[in-house]
DNA sequence: TAGATTGTTAATCGATTAACAATC
DNA sequence: TAGATTGTTAATCGATTAACAATC
């Protein structure tokens, strides 16, 4: 890894992708790949493929492109999916739940281990073999449990509350999916999904649609 | 509207964090800001602020800032939030009913008009008033009614064709959830949450940051 | 070897930041 | 008027693209 400068977040967005494609080329038998191959499925430059790949070190052969399967490998490790996270979801609602039921996720390492919520209705419940405690056991279960995100999907107004309690019991990382911006200690990680956004984004696209057939 | 030039990407995912901020102002009865107040907010410069809303037009007034409620309502103009986009959901599974449960869409003039699945199972089952239909049924719905909107919750394997059917009838925009990319017409909207590699890019922050400590 | 494609440096482009005149 | 803050142009910075020598 070419040490010192930080690789810029525009970058690691991209990692992700060339993973997923890498991994549809694995299951079709193929090899083989050139960046310029790479390039035309995640809609960008050749070059750009080279100079991502470049941050971390050099993967590829010159004269014939890259090997598929170490290359993936290679970028899995970068992003870490040679280990497994832990996760826990606060908040056991719809979403939650939806998000417990993803079983995508864990064939990436990502292992749901405990569900928590204050709503005695749910409580006591199991969802895809994990059972949904109170928020109050919470302190009591990462004494126990090695977990490394918690996946926010309380209420809006719960969010920070749910997301410092984590923290304060020493989490690595937070899936945020309240619509809520919050700051975190410098060494905790951070994602935010920001379902309404995305939304208005593609609102504007439409009606910026409508405007240029106009 | 400064026409012509594109506006770009980076812009337009600024703007509804914009108009979060400026509606929890709104609420707290705070009737006017500055570009430097919003700068904190949002963790961008004032000079950024002001070059964002630049694209549009100038909504504020030299010396005195910008008057709260009328910048969110340009900006909600901006983003389509005078019109209500009507959507109908295209997988009625976990992900798909969690989207319906959330109440804060159709505060947003997001109104989810139908759902469609094709496991027998939960046909007929109402979601929050909405009725689940069999997908065969989807292009007899859109006869009927003016929908602009597909989201798309179905399984990956599905996710492309439950697409086309739905542009094939006119979408305006789809909001797709599965984990593939794909191409849709110029004139067809289209935002993504790709919520593995969110999930990714987290683990690679939180492998970034273990590496920093030691 | 000849052809191909990477690794890597240099050039370009676009987005962010700074500066300041305009003006409330 | 004096002070403040926008609107807008210019400077800077970083990310993308191009180029090409290295080398398989």
């Amino acid at each position: 890894m070419r040490d010192e400068k930080k690789v810029s977040g525009a970058v690691i967005k991209r990692l992700p992708k060339y993973y997923r494609y890498l991994s549809v080329l694995r299951q079709m038998g193929i090899t083989r790949v050139s960046s310029n191959d790479l390039s035309k499925k995640i809609e960008i430059t050749p070059s750009q493929v080279r100079q991502d790949f470049f941050n971390f070190g050099s993967f590829g052969l010159q004269g014939y492109g890259y090997e598929v399967e170490p290359l993936m490998q290679e970028i899995g490790n970068i992003l870490g999916m040679d280990q497994i996270n832990q996760m826990i979801i606060l908040g056991a609602g719809n979403l939650g739940q939806a998000l417990a039921n993803h079983a995508s996720f864990e064939k990436r390492g990502f292992k749901i281990v405990g569900m928590f919520d204050v709503n005695p209705y749910c409580i006591g419940q199991v969802v895809r073999g994990i059972e949904i405690m109170h928020f109050d056991s919470l302190a009591e279960f990462m004494g126990r449990h090695s977990v490394d995100i918690a996946v926010i999907t309380v209420p809006r107004e719960h969010a920070r509350e749910a997301a410092d309690k984590a923290i304060s019991l020493g989490i690595k990382g937070i899936w945020n999916f309240a619509s809520v911006e919050f700051e975190v200690p410098k060494d905790v990680a951070i994602e935010h999904i920001h379902l309404s956004e995305s939304l208005m984004a593609l609102s504007y696209k439409i009606k910026e649609n409508r405007a240029s057939i106009r």
